[in-house]
DNA sequence: GTAGACATGTTAATAAAATCACAACAACAA
DNA sequence: TTGTTGTTGTGATTTTATTAACATGTCTAC
């Protein structure tokens, strides 16, 4: 299914939509709000509309969103049919949080892989992900058509794996080193920092405080 | 120091800039363009000079910026003059990470403790931080004076590790959790989930990967 | 039926963020 | 002196994201 331009935090929010309707799927609830929507997730009744309205989805009057009818829409707006395998790069403690936290996740997304140098941890299974040696990257990621990469490295080494990615023709990067990467434009960046979260949450919580006082 | 509402996105680049002056400060460099700062975060140049605008600093406009006195700058805006106390509440792989980034960084912000519930992780020190039950969190967090809590408990323990926070007398919190919370307005709530930035990932993959077909 | 309560869907308005376009200026070279 | 180059600083504009306002529709109560 294909809707041009759908906003970056359209899709951010669409993702936070499924998961959150995939939690009240099971009390036998059939159909929500938009007000139900907007309350589990902190934002504003008028967004969540907005987004159904950029999605095309028409609920009922009435009786609100059909949950299953609206989940089953944001996997095929979200969703690759034919599902993407992603693969960790780096098995510290982050890439390991990753997969945790994946876990159980049912969807289009399946964690195929982990990589790492340690001896230690290669040719072994986390978490029902195995991992190989960071040379065998490149085979295993063509191999199984592996298609979005998170790394979870050093920062030093990011550039290299980055780039390594690339050429094994990987379509998604998620980066989770505080270095930022270069890559063509057919590949999809997203990048994230800890330390900037927390030095920005410092911020605000240092501002706020001023100002309530 | 003090400006009146500096834009969100700012205080993070800010954060940013500031590491990466912090890298080319040993390099014998005195001054630096803002081209150069830009190409080190793969933004435009005036996104720099409009953010430096912003918080009123001058470069020379033969020679740039005065590194030094960039990085102090930046320092007399974001940090507290008193510093910040940050703990962690949960401390698994995320809670390890976390603090494994964290350390070396000298900075404003000091962590103080994490918390679980794990008896083999209770009153150890990882990485440098001690572990703490979580029954003592408001006890330490108040002798303490810790302001910025990180929950990175499981996703159905983050509403009431929230609210002892606030209650504990907390001003900012960054949560690691899917669980979106309610705070009060004067505590800072700064949320990310790994989940969502993924499946984002994904669909701008698939959506490149269409385009340049 | 018809008024009241309460949804949705959407256009219009506003706010936040990024970019464009260019004036102003310093150093240098001819 | 005068042009050329390459920078900063910033008003104007554009783009992206959010919120307001309200027309429209459906059920319920009377």
């Amino acid at each position: 299914m294909f809707i041009k331009n759908l906003p970056h935090k359209t899709v951010e929010r669409l993702s936070q939509y499924r998961r959150a309707l995939l939690m009240i799927l099971s009390k036998d609830k059939t159909h929500v709000f938009s007000h139900e929507i907007a309350q589990m997730l902190h934002i504003t009744p008028v967004q969540v509309r907005r987004d159904l309205m950029l999605i095309g989805y028409s609920g009922n009057l009435r009786k609100g969103y059909d949950i299953k009818e609206l989940i089953e829409l944001i996997g095929k707006i979200i969703d690759s049919e034919r599902g993407q395998r992603v693969a960790v790069v780096g098995l510290g403690n982050l890439g390991k949080a990753f997969i945790s936290y994946f876990k159980g996740k049912r969807s289009k997304l399946s964690m195929i892989a982990a990589f790492d140098v340690n001896p230690e941890k290669i040719n072994r299974v986390f978490d029902g992900v195995p991992c190989y040696h960071i040379n065998q990257m490149t085979e295993i990621i063509k191999q199984n058509n592996i298609s979005i990469g998170i790394i979870t490295v050093p920062a030093e080494q990011a550039p290299e794996i980055a780039e390594a990615l690339v050429l094994s023709g990987i379509k998604g990067i998620l980066n989770y080193t505080p270095k930022p990467l270069n890559v063509p434009a057919y590949v999809y960046l997203e990048e994230y920092d800890m330390i900037t979260s927390l030095e920005k949450v410092a911020f605000f919580a240092k501002k706020n405080d001023e100002r309530f006082k």
